[in-house]
DNA sequence: TTATTATCCTATCGATTTAATAGAGTAAGC
DNA sequence: GCTTACTCTATTAAATCGATAGGATAATAA
């Protein structure tokens, strides 16, 4: 199941893309237009630019924009920082790989080999898509 | 992520379809071959009797066994089970759907948009594998 | 310099879910 | 009728999630 703060951070960059320039755009002013919690969605979007996702500017006139063009921003990248691994079980993961305690041989265990292909359909969408086909 | 839940019962569902015979197979059996908490895994096994996976024998004898041949077994149907749905979010999903309290509009949503994408995806490994192909 | 604005950061909290365990009940076989 | 092994309900500890609170910090404008 999808986070909602993966729910939330995809809607707020998605509403970032949308938007005409790259002016910086409040956190309150996102949260109303998505209906996303203000204090929650502070804390994804602090997430977000601490990643490099996003940039963000204090006091008047502040707020969070984009760092780079939504078709330079792949879906793999945002979806790993919001909700983490793409893979469902840790040892399919090519970024956060751990190997499990209770499986003596990954190469003949069934899970590792039907998540593996999971995993690499997953990966296949988000490879294909960026921010910019997100916006409608 | 995975439960332990749902990995625990794809290996005990790929233990039962590897032995020779339709034998019923005692839980403690499976549990010990698969390194499983024997009572967390009596759950599991309930569940996937109820839905009609496996079949049981009380007494001497006794155990779970498969109902069908691995290869009538999609992994649609397993999945489902054990994991639920298999969208990642209720409102792309087939037979579990919910429409979003937060999102106006469907069609235009961001989110919707993506994560169909991903449960096609994943739809489409499920449905070229059966329990069969979990077998090493 | 001071007031205002808006992000930054840490801490907490309640609710839910997960993984595991315990123990009494029930049915099948010998 | 005794043993075996599944059946079912209930409980629990730990982890995670979603949300909230409040003060610190930095940038802008007067």
């Amino acid at each position: 199941m999808l986070s909602k703060k993966t729910k939330y951070g995809l809607k707020a960059l998605t509403f970032l893309a949308s938007q005409k320039g790259r002016q910086p755009v409040q956190i309150s002013e996102i949260a109303k237009q998505e209906n996303i919690s203000r204090k929650f969605l502070e804390s994804i979007l602090l997430t977000l630019r601490k990643s490099g996702i996003l940039g963000s500017k204090k006091g008047k006139g502040g707020g969070y924009y984009l760092i780079k063009e939504p078709k330079d921003i792949p879906m793999t990248v945002v979806m790993r920082v919001l909700e983490g691994p793409i893979a469902m079980v840790p040892c399919v993961s090519l970024n956060f790989y751990e190997k499990c305690d209770d499986c003596p041989d990954e190469a003949s265990c069934s899970v590792h080999m039907l998540m593996l292909q999971v995993r690499d359909s997953a990966l296949e969408v988000y490879k294909n898509n960026t921010l910019a086909d997100l916006v409608p």
